[in-house]
DNA sequence: TTGACATATGAGCAATCCTTCATATGTTCA
DNA sequence: TGAACATATGAAGGATTGCTCATATGTCAA
């Protein structure tokens, strides 16, 4: 933990700082979180969530969907299965793609509202 | 538009793809949400929208809360003011921010339902 | 078994990100 | 007015990202 640069009387609302610090969520979950919301960062992957918010989608379908290559997303699905933002079932050589929860969906639709907004 | 590599038959299910393609958000739109996201996929701002849900806050107590430099704070902030995430007034040589719109701790508590799920 | 194909993955590169340092702006108070 | 201070911002550098290209894996069909 390096010392930080802080304004001379440190804080102005003690109170309120400490009442925040007691409520944040631990190092780790906020860290993976980050890397969460991370995933929907890039249009390419967000397109893809958008595709698999209405079913589910083999790569190729997904490629299609999303105007990038099956390397390019495969590797995005790759992240996006280890972030558990999609779960993916294999059929034979093709692999079909879904979203991992309820959770996504909602994210997705909360954001698009903000935007629109 | 550069040419995309396709899997041969180009795509497996063609109606599923037209039909995602049909209700998918516009360029620019996607564009946008994806830098909304992005504003969230840092563990320094997270702790920083995290700290406004549960109210106002000078820079000073932000960079305090996010344990940043009040340097870092402010030039998130320039960032999380353009992308509408967070709101601020002035007061003095004090500057009070707060979250935009309720929809930005939606996305806090989703995200983080869906982490500990 | 062999060739074609859907998908996965490693390396590498340009672009972007996050922070620090230095400095600027505007406010308060002595 | 001038010093102190809260905040803002530009430049710069190391880390990370998203893509492409090359190649690997596993499946199907002839």
């Amino acid at each position: 933990m390096t010392r930080i640069e802080l304004c001379d009387i440190e804080v102005v609302d003690r109170d309120a700082v400490e009442r925040v610090q007691a409520t944040q969520a631990h190092e780790d979950e906020l860290g993976y979180l980050a890397d969460t919301f991370q995933m929907l960062a890039s249009p390419t992957r967000l397109r893809m969530v958008e595709a698999l918010a209405g079913g589910e989608l083999c790569v190729c379908d997904l490629a299609a969907v999303a105007g990038a290559s099956p390397s390019a997303v495969s590797h995005h699905l790759r992240q996006l299965r280890q972030m558990r933002i999609v779960r993916f079932r294999k059929e034979g050589r093709m692999a079909y793609y879904r979203l991992d929860d309820e959770h996504i969906s909602d994210l997705l639709r909360t954001g698009l509202e903000h935007v629109r907004e």
